[in-house]
DNA sequence: CGGTTCGTTGAGGCCCATCAATCTATGTGG
DNA sequence: CCACATAGATTGATGGGCCTCAACGAACCG
């Protein structure tokens, strides 16, 4: 079962035929929904589209009428301070939605933009919103994928305010190393499709400064980078050196698992 | 202890009127849910206990069965790192629900304490997902008070990661004269029920970095404080200095005024 | 009064930002 | 194939915002 689901190129390898059915969503593809509910929203979900790296779907102050499931690549959710600043507030991986909060809200209070070239998938708000007033089991999916966020933010929250620069890269891939492979926690190797200005603009660092603190990481063996992927030798000494601790990812919770 | 004595007389006088419902939180108080449903929400709660201030209501890693609603007073969520550092992330407001997510989860990923004396209403988690299983409103309600959560957690990155001390004390003001008076967004006077040190917690700096920074608001005339409360001559200036657009509150979507 | 909590002030230092230059890899057009 | 452009990674020098440590003051209460 965990060695099905380890490859994720298998899923990406589907994922690119359009006509398959649109596998990667941490919407739908959840054992807690019924199987029609399940369905429901997979009927309800536009084709992909593909787009560029870099690009920005939508922008702060929009009125967005679909939320974007992200199905390959990466993109993440920015906001621009008045000084002119860049935030990243949330890094998104396959499978995540984009804009969960346009369930509920018009505008957007950010802008959502792509880091890799990526595959997106539409759900228009109001076929998510028809659904969820008839399932309940969707409204709460819903409201679980929300709180997962909130579990993240929250992580976040508390390594721009109280840790170091190194602890804070360390933790953020501890992070991406669980959310990348929620089955097995052994991912010591990923692809980070971020350049160092990314990552400082996610750990509230400036680009030099990641470059520095990478470097750090390497010389004590923590990391090694290799054109855009990650080797982490040692997960173990990662996760102590930046505390982190997956339980708050709930990841049980969130795929169904046991 | 002593302290305590006198908070809980305090708050007695004020709660004498226990008979009454719960009108104080941002559950079921809300003009999107239909009377049964906020009728159920209202017969779920358990009676209001009062609570002095700094008193941990949970500790991470609980397994926690109820949902607290702070009724009366003030409280926060707060993560400890490994190195001794406390980041609060959150501030919880008279209405507040102080741990959404254990709707969802098992497992408290974080502490929940009191700032101030205060009510609090429990919420069995049994009867929350009941009701949330038949209701469709109520577990968008969940999904709602999640979202508008995470816009918050969202701006407390952007002033982690890329505002000054003093933007993001001026910008948490801001924040809190619309969150505690939605209806209102001429409130520039409220209590304030936080030590300097709770404000260095919530905002990733010392204390001692916190008084200077409101010393230099307070001699650029910005704000003003008197024992405990907060005096916000030109909300349009501190605004501006920090930055702030209340937009990202979503008050009508969440009070379901219009 | 003495204890405690909270606010205030000062001196010194470090982490990280800023500014700027260089290097590398990749791609592009002639 | 080379000249050139561009994006991203790297390095250095310098400075500042905030931390750390420490002491003192103020308010409150037993």
């Amino acid at each position: 079962m965990i060695a099905l689901n380890r490859s994720l190129n298998d899923v990406r390898l589907r994922a690119t035929s359009i006509e398959a059915p649109i596998t990667r969503n941490r919407l739908s593809v959840c054992s807690l929904l019924s199987p029609e509910e399940r369905q429901a929203l997979d009927d309800a979900m536009l084709p992909a589209k593909a787009v560029g790296a870099n690009k920005d779907l939508a922008l702060e102050g929009d009125d967005v009428d679909c939320l974007y499931v992200v199905a390959e690549g990466w993109a993440c959710r920015y906001i621009m301070t008045a000084a002119g600043g860049r935030q990243i507030t949330s890094v998104l991986i396959p499978g995540d939605v984009g804009n969960l909060d346009t369930f509920m809200f018009d505008r957007l209070d950010y802008s959502l933009r792509t880091l890799s070239a990526a595959m997106v998938v539409s759900l228009p708000k109001r076929r998510a919103r028809a659904l969820a007033a008839v399932h309940p089991g969707i409204a709460q999916r819903f409201a679980a994928l929300a709180m997962v966020e909130n579990t993240i933010l929250s992580a976040k929250a508390v390594s721009l305010g109280r840790r170091s620069a190194t602890e804070r890269l360390a933790h953020f891939l501890c992070e991406l190393s669980v959310r990348l492979d929620p089955l097995s926690d052994i991912k010591t190797q990923f692809e980070l499709p971020m350049t160092q200005e990314h990552l400082g603009d996610s750990l509230g660092l400036t680009s030099v400064h990641v470059n520095r603190t990478l470097q750090q990481l390497r010389k004590e063996g923590l990391v090694e980078t290799r054109k855009g992927t990650i080797i982490v030798p040692d997960l173990g000494k990662l996760r102590s050196l930046s505390g982190f601790d997956e339980r708050y990812l709930h990841v049980p919770a969130i795929t169904g698992s046991t």
